[in-house]
DNA sequence: CCGACAACCTGTGAGC
DNA sequence: TGCTCACAGGTTGTCG
């Protein structure tokens, strides 16, 4: 599930139930994610006070207070796999589920994340100098992104255009499906060398990857495979895919038939009519 | 600096 | 049924 969309979903879900809220207690089930959970988070964690819920490209940062002060920041990110959601205090966790914080409220806050590419971080400092989040790229959704930053960034690239947006230096929180996605609605054939994009094709291209992007959002995010969440964390923009898992398919625009290729490991689908290069 | 590729890990579905 | 293989929403590191 997790690119830009479902992480902000997560968040919107999430927040009401964090935000001014006590942590009664951390419960790290595994600390083997992408990198080790830190040790001493549990004692970091307990009793402090959540202050806010904030994003950073697909970077979950919980602001944590103590005494009336600021203590650190919680920071999750949900790799391939990962899934935040609510849960009673009594639910039994399951295989998979390998860290809780539970609030004074009575709810739990539980990540499931059955592939372990995840992160649980503690970052004392401030949140946007980690090193994991110091260096990433704009926010798709803000005016520091679009087609002029776009397009000053790839004039020395000569990597195809789907590698450069999912470059989470040049921009950030773009993931296989939405570039996919964005590619098709801007018509630009995802193999361009990017540095050949005129200005107008990056205005173009900023622009579809904000409108997916906010579109899926809106649509509380896209759930492939297995299930999600309760608490109104079910997205369904997946039905809105127009080219991402669609291979062999008809395009819905001029009816060509939807190719798949493999760019940098990755599945690239696209429509050889309607997207040029 | 860049591109290609492997690595991290588990689950699922296809094909035999 | 059951085995094997390829592949899956992400990111980092290494090598040439």
């Amino acid at each position: 599930m997790p690119e830009l969309p479902e992480v902000e979903t997560t968040r919107r879900g999430l927040r009401a139930a964090v935000e001014g809220g006590r942590i009664a207690e951390a419960v790290v089930r595994h600390r083997g994610l992408r990198q080790p959970v830190p040790r001493g988070l549990e004692q970091q964690l307990a009793g402090a006070t959540v202050q806010s819920l904030d994003r950073r490209g697909k970077y979950l940062l919980f602001e944590c207070t103590r005494n009336g002060h600021r203590s650190g920041t919680l920071i999750v990110h949900l790799g391939m796999s990962g899934r935040l959601w609510l849960v009673d205090r009594d639910t039994p966790p399951q295989k998979h589920d390998h860290f809780d914080l539970a609030m004074d409220h009575g709810r739990v806050i539980r990540l499931r994340d059955p592939r372990r590419f995840g992160l649980v971080l503690w970052q004392r400092g401030p949140a946007l100098e980690h090193p994991l989040l110091r260096d990433i790229g704009p926010e798709p959704l803000t005016d520091d992104f679009d087609g002029a930053q776009l397009h000053r960034e790839t004039r020395s690239r000569s990597a195809a255009i789907k590698l450069a947006i999912m470059d989470s230096h040049l921009v950030c929180g773009v993931g296989n499906i939405y570039a996919n996605e964005a590619l098709f609605r801007a018509g630009i054939d995802p193999r361009t060398p990017s540095k050949r994009l005129s200005k107008a094709r990056c205005d173009a291209l900023a622009r579809e990857i904000k409108a997916v992007l906010g579109e899926a959002i809106n649509a509380g995010g896209s759930s492939l495979r297995d299930y999600v969440g309760s608490d109104g964390m079910a997205g369904n923009f997946q039905n809105n895919f127009l080219v991402y898992g669609r291979a062999g398919e008809a395009c819905t625009r001029c009816g060509s038939m939807i190719r798949e290729t493999k760019q940098a490991q990755r599945a690239t689908c696209f429509c050889p009519h309607c997207q040029k290069r």
